[in-house]
DNA sequence: CTAGGTGCAAAAGGTTTGCGGTTAA
DNA sequence: TTAACCGCAAACCTTTTGCACCTAG
């Protein structure tokens, strides 16, 4: 029965995102960006370790590619201040948590059976396609660590 | 809709900001600003009219101005997408809907009682000290237009 | 008086684009 | 085969910076 339908992997996932022309450089930044994806890489960021699988490959193509697979809905853009883009293969609903102390990204999932847009007094009859929520602070181990430093 | 404070003029309310040196230049910002902060103008945007009420300031004057607003809390910058960074002299919570057929943005204002943050999970121990929620999509108005288009 | 602000122009990122050659379907 | 994609370099746009002059406190 369903003796072709047997791939099962990573690049299987890139290869069906919306029926989009499958290069070897789209699978390199996919799987990149998969691997990395906990630390919400920039494209340039995504670039160098992109160029360790495949040499040839420029910035350029790069962004081409990730504009691509965001536009396929594989991966989202995160948006932090107007520091470079960041990318992020975590498709679920979530926040990001931006430390301006250690400089790191992280993902806040939402409450259990929270809705992110219920907060908001939204004007009838518009239609939401995206939220970015951005959260900037100090995250837990900084915190302590400035409480050690503290008097 | 800005009535019931017993503060007298702008200016005054300019002066104050946190006791920081007040020069004209950043009296011109600040009121256009507020004067304009419905429309969340961008930098250049914010030059064009204080230009018209000071014909010698500088971009770069604007761009040092509307730091020194924001570090002392005057004004908020509002990120969305990676375009040019907006200011916004509302400094209640809110968040900002963008709308992707017309490129207006609209503030959008907490139901009544909800906290912002309540939704995310947020790890124990991390200190928030803003938000930033951007909301894509397409306003009531164009969304009427758009089905007024369709068959 | 003088620390800090201003104006100008040039530089610094991040991202996009134009174009000839290449490749997946 | 051929429309779409790649790699390169140059362009673009927003924002920052260095420096000489000026001004609010």
């Amino acid at each position: 029965m369903s003796s072709e339908t047997t791939e099962t992997t990573a690049s299987k996932a890139a290869e069906d995102f919306g029926g989009l022309r499958m290069t070897k450089q789209r699978q390199v930044v996919y799987e990149v960006l998969t691997d990395l994806s906990k630390g919400h890489p920039t494209a340039s960021e995504v670039f160098v370790n992109a160029k360790e699988r495949m040499p040839s490959i420029s910035l350029a193509t790069v962004y081409n590619c990730l504009e691509t697979l965001t536009g396929a809905g594989a991966v989202r853009q995160v948006h932090i201040d107007r520091e470079a883009t960041r990318y992020c293969a975590n498709l679920q609903p979530h926040a990001h948590f931006y430390c301006t102390d250690c400089d790191k990204v992280f993902d806040i999932g939402l409450e259990a059976g929270a809705d992110a847009a219920s907060v908001w007094s939204l004007p009838p009859g518009c239609r939401v396609e995206e939220m970015q929520v951005a959260i900037r602070g100090v995250c837990g181990a900084c915190e302590k660590c400035r409480q050690g430093h503290a008097a």
